[in-house]
DNA sequence: AGCGCCAGCTAATGGTCATAGCTTTCTAGC
DNA sequence: GCTAGAAAGCTATGACCATTAGCTGGCGCT
């Protein structure tokens, strides 16, 4: 009986790709042993159940959020870094909505997923820095982005726009209407 | 054997009874059964199954939303009436945030929610009747409002903001961002 | 070379959805 | 009132999933 050689990390691959062809719904320990050419009960050698598994895909997700982010940021001021975050956040979703519906929302109350929370709000907030926000109002501006870009995302990942007008169209104008709520320009 | 005295729409309501208190995993119609004082089995003289039980939970949700907004865009006009109508949006998902959250997001693609679905981008176009946009700036207006409040909002009833700056400051921020994107004002 | 750890196995349990087929209650029509 | 039949409920059964317990054998380390 040759060994499989998984890990937590190849079992949480294993699941996006299961994430993506078939989504959420089929994300069970079964279908994941199958494609992993093991028995069910073999997972929880690296993985302690279906809850931590969920919680291991989530915390993948924002860390690659939070990577691509930080690579259209860097560079880029102004109005500009702000576009470039909010296609990037957009271009993730497209490439995979599955995984975008999985993103766990609240990631600052959950302890394992606080530390890359707060990078991708760090992030955020780098991408604001020409406008010199000063605290609260930083908070306050980083939620209306967040809604923004969260709100478009999450529809068009759902399949939530049902007429045939350009979404590109659409999401340009939300950039355009959140650039101009910001201080200057 | 006295009869429980069910019908479909005591079975939805016995099943947002349970998403209210319990959450969506709980919905289950094992639970519903239970507290209808049947077995499990017996709904199905009711709902067709899970899957029909959901669908009709969406629908009922998407009802009470689209009811609470002609209500609120009722005798407003411009961005009183814009205004008014995120307030609304955001006030159904605070009092029932489970309900929100199981809200079905793409309602034209589905055959049973076309209907509804139109009603309420009827009560929006209405509530943004005073802008007189043509067809497809309409749409695209239409989008950007729905996203705006259904980010937030989504957010919110995901416990989505960790951070403890007042949430309705947030909220009134993103109307009044939205509202001055509009024509004329 | 051999020893021990640990990955992976089989077997078994309990929960959920779903279906089949039987039984009881209500009601309409006489 | 009485009686059929439709409607509402039941028990029993089977599939699938997550999880636990306990066993076995491959691989790394000395």
């Amino acid at each position: 009986m040759p060994r499989a050689g998984l890990s937590a990390t190849a079992v949480v691959d294993l699941a996006l790709t299961v994430l993506d062809e078939h989504g959420a719904d089929a994300v069970t320990l079964t279908a994941i042993a199958g494609r992993a050419g093991v028995a069910a009960p073999s997972l929880y050698r690296h993985v302690a159940g279906r809850d931590e598994l969920r919680a291991l895909v989530g915390a993948r997700i924002l860390e690659e959020m939070t990577d691509r982010f930080a690579g259209a940021v860097m560079g880029r001021h102004g109005a500009d870094a702000v576009a470039a975050l909010m296609r990037a956040y957009r271009d993730y979703a497209r490439q995979y909505p599955a995984r975008y519906l999985a993103l766990p929302l609240d990631p600052l109350h959950d302890p394992a997923l606080q530390a890359v929370g707060r990078r991708q709000l760090d992030v955020v907030l780098t991408a604001l820095r020409a406008y010199e926000l000063s605290g609260s109002a930083a908070i306050h501006t980083v939620r209306c982005l967040r809604s923004v870009a969260h709100g478009f995302v999450s529809l068009e990942a759902a399949g939530g726009f049902g007429l045939p007008e350009s979404l590109d169209e659409t999401y340009e104008r939300l950039i355009t209407i959140f650039v101009r709520s910001l201080p200057h320009s």
